[in-house]
DNA sequence: TTGCATTGGGAAAATGTTTACTCCCGGAAC
DNA sequence: GTTCCGGGAGTAAACATTTTCCCAATGCAA
């Protein structure tokens, strides 16, 4: 046998009869695996093995031979074999609400990107806020091993979560977690870019300002509106319940929102919404009712999805990163993994300022004519 | 060089705590495995494996305790192990050109429906239009041993597939798929959805109509312009070449496109767009252009995105069902992995009429004015 | 009752790695 | 010169399944 010659050259003792059960790679020569690459570059499997996880007692010249070897074979390792031996899958797995909200695909894309960046894979589960969804995705992640799993639904049905919780597999949620070991918690700072929101408004001189807030029953939409009033209060605007509509976090909630508003006697002169979709809505329903944004009323919505550039006028809105959040989700996930475990991460919001804001109307009209006027008489 | 950057972030924590007791399986009688499932169902591995497999030789009655078995236990089977030894991962590969494009995460979930649903998980990749990207997609693929993988970039970089056509995993592509075993495409009836766009308009009175394409690099943006030339031949009305403007299949190039067309000394009664990016641009430029729509515009967009129902007006459009397409994608990758291998498949398209679509400006202002009339007379 | 075929189930090989052990050898200390 | 130590590399035991092969038991016919 090739495969062991080195050894008896270099006396290790064949002696045992022991089982020679496991020689089938004489049988099959082109099998691609670790010990192709041990035979080519005389070396035995063990080192194979070293040399790719990057054990330091390899000697160098080894090093070298197994690394040309590998590369001459294209030989890479079988996952499934990694992973069955050392109990690690290294994937993780990311649970969101619906993947058709352009507010997930960003969020995917980060987590992906910093997940691959560090040797994981991902699997990924949408549950259209339906609980049987729910389910089977835990289902999955819990039979592919995942070993981490990032929660970001916004809406989190705890029961269904013990599956994985009892086979103590790390978890990340948005906003609000139950204070168990393994898990953590992304806490966004809403205050602060809504706090800047506001600032901008009330520095252009808004005093009314409607909130169009998402389901109370979701904690963040909570927490939103809860931010923005105390925003209001440090910029020393009252808050006027009578602005405070409820909406659904959808553009026809937006839209149905934003006639609410324009049925009440005299209209806001500036809308702030709980999210993109929420404004996008407004913003159409305004416009179709012969509206102008910013110069009848200014408008600045949440999360800075995408599309919010996109709108006309560019929507200006309080950013949420989502490349944040999925670095800390896989932060925070390594971190139980490694042994090193922290319970919050803090997400910062803050404002983006694009062309949906302005001066209230009319406050502003003789300072428009006068550039109006600088601008003929330039002519 | 290969570089496993999985393995020098293993390397550094594998010192894990868990993995100490390495002896014999005697001293862990409470790990979950095929075997604890064995002994209380007092049988041997292999029936439990045959009944988790449905293997029809077992016994009813030991089919029955193994059943109850892995229900007390709350067992399922490793993962890895059985992809481990039966050479089979279960696992899709999916890659899109950019997830952030709304099209392609209605694709995905569908996908990860079908694919769920024969018991395959998926890994998703996305390639934002970058090479690089793409080829750590497809490593990730080949590593993880995915055992067929769906490209839809619609923009295919053939030479860079060839270390999985080189592996033998089956591969579906969208219009265009190089002629080898192992391959598949989804063939998009693009002609039969945009023909019934263009006799929609030609029958509301439409002659002037442009069509605002995407890069003719791209073979589906080809197939696109060429159906909408064959459709108004087919509805006798001449090809006007100064009708058709390239654009680039987003919402930039919409507007780009609609402001060229503008610029021309009549402008067309209907535009019909190569997808719905495009078709949104289009709308926000005229309207910001004063235009109406459709009263003095009428617009037909392509894919029919969720977002195209959502506009205001609602968006006309050709549909693209991402369901249709992910299920044939699923249908022909499982047909190469159980031996009956189907070259083509084909996707259907239809108009789905909304609001952005009506008579030509004109030529129905008498039956508008009588409309009007007529409802002013019932007063 | 015996022989044979058939069938169901168990033992063990096989899957590709990681890693605990072991062994060899060179050098240093006594 | 012997002993001890330690670095470095190889062997083989896990890992949790599937699957092959074989044996025992059963039934049927002679």
């Amino acid at each position: 046998m090739l495969e062991y010659a080195v050894n008896a050259f270099l006396g290790t003792s064949m002696a045992g009869p022991a089982r020679r059960t496991r020689r089938r790679s004489a049988s099959k020569p082109d099998r691609m695996d670790i010990h192709a690459v041990a035979r080519l570059a005389h070396v035995s499997i063990a080192t194979v093995s070293r040399t790719i996880n990057h054990i330091p007692t390899v000697n160098p010249k080894l090093t070298k031979r197994v690394w040309e070897a590998i590369r001459e074979l294209n030989y890479f390792p079988n996952t499934q074999a990694r992973a069955l031996v050392s109990g690690r899958s290294r994937m993780l797995g990311l649970i969101v609400s619906e993947i058709t909200n352009p507010f997930f695909p960003e969020l995917i894309q980060g987590f992906e990107d910093v997940a691959v960046e560090n040797g994981y894979e991902i699997l990924i589960g949408s549950t259209n806020y339906e609980a049987d969804r729910m389910q089977r995705c835990i289902r999955r992640m819990v039979e592919r091993n995942a070993e981490g799993v990032a929660v970001m639904t916004f809406g989190i049905e705890q029961p269904l979560l013990d599956q994985l919780a009892d086979r103590n597999v790390p978890l990340v949620f948005v906003d609000l977690a139950p204070n168990r070991p393994g898990m953590s918690v992304l806490k966004v700072d809403y205050h602060n870019g809504i706090r800047q929101g506001v600032q901008h408004l009330a520095a252009l001189g808004h005093r009314r300002i409607a909130f169009v807030s998402g389901p109370q029953r979701l904690h963040s939409a909570q927490s939103r509106l809860a931010a923005f009033k105390k925003a209001l209060g440090e910029c020393g605007i009252p808050v006027d319940e009578t602005l405070m509509i409820e909406g659904d976090h959808t553009m026809e909630g937006g839209m149905a929102s934003a006639q609410k508003l324009m049925a009440t006697k005299d209209l806001p002169t500036a809308i702030m919404c709980s999210n993109d979709m929420l404004a996008i809505g407004v913003l159409h329903q305004l416009s179709r009712s012969g509206l102008r944004v910013p110069d009848d009323v200014s408008i600045i919505g949440f999360d800075d999805i995408h599309m919010a550039a996109m709108m006309i006028p560019p929507l200006t809105s309080i950013q949420m990163s989502r490349t944040d959040i999925a670095s800390a989700a896989v932060s925070a996930l390594r971190g139980h993994l490694e042994g090193s475990p922290k319970r919050e991460y803090k997400i910062d919001t803050r404002l983006v300022v694009r062309e949906s804001t302005g001066f209230p109307r009319g406050t502003m009209a003789h300072l428009r004519g006068n550039k109006e006027k600088a601008a003929a008489s330039t002519e």
